[in-house]
DNA sequence: TGACATAAACTACAAATGTAGTTTGTGGTC
DNA sequence: GACCACAAACTACATTTGTAGTTTATGTCA
């Protein structure tokens, strides 16, 4: 438990969340980088993502150094901890506060492999076990 | 399993996510009743919550019919679809895949009580066995 | 029957978002 | 030294979103 509880950080729209998400994997990235990532999903200017990613940071999510004359930017949040928000967020919201409901909408329309089933399982006892 | 696979409905934004979290909870509802459930939440004007559903409605998640002189809306896509084409996202995009990160960060950051973790083991369990 | 209340319809508008072109600086290349 | 490529900076602009006022129609109550 006892997590960094917070950040009142402005939300990020669906493609600043899509530039994050690329970010969180590169670890530090330039423009182009995050660029030719994001072009594998869809088409994108390089101007484009770079109005993005300057946005981002100016929400707070983003920083970024000069390396040499480029920018690289890294996240200022950490994935888990976005992740962790948008979880409870759905949980209060969308399941009436009940983690089952997330557990069943899992379940129901991923559906979980045998491992991951036994996996999760062993968190979960592992956890309670503590 | 096997799910409605479906619907490429446009996506909503926060606020229109907000309105069908209280169609959702209604079930059929009038503009009056949708704004005094999100006043509970926040002040936001009758006109507001008006424009709100109509841009709902034209993306097609809600419909209505006409009762009197009002209209009366309810959603087209049921609650539990919405949730699971969002907790399949996050699983994919956020997670790489793999859904115990999904556990892990509801663990985490929200927690399980006793109760909630057993029931939750006891759904891994039914699944398995079925 | 006239004043009200109420609901939908129409209109408005600033801010945010998605998208990208143009300009400028600057370090290599011929 | 002229030119090119690339990166950042600046600018642009249509669309969507959040927010709500104004107008119109209509049933209701005194």
């Amino acid at each position: 438990m006892s997590k960094p509880i917070i950040k009142n950080k402005t939300p990020l729209s669906r493609a600043q969340l899509e530039v994050m998400e690329v970010i969180w994997d590169l670890g530090e990235a330039g423009v182009a980088d995050v660029t030719t990532a994001l072009n594998k999903q869809r088409p994108i200017a390089r101007n484009t993502v770079r109005t993005l990613m300057q946005r981002t940071e100016e929400k707070g999510w983003l920083k970024h150094r000069v390396e040499g004359r480029s920018f690289l930017y890294s996240a200022i949040v950490p994935r888990e901890e976005s992740l962790g928000h948008r979880v409870m967020d759905m949980v209060d919201k969308a399941c009436g506060g009940n983690p089952e409901k997330l557990m069943m909408a899992l379940m129901d329309y991923r559906g979980l492999t045998e491992d991951e089933s036994t996996r999760i399982r062993k968190m979960l006892d592992d956890a309670k076990k503590k």
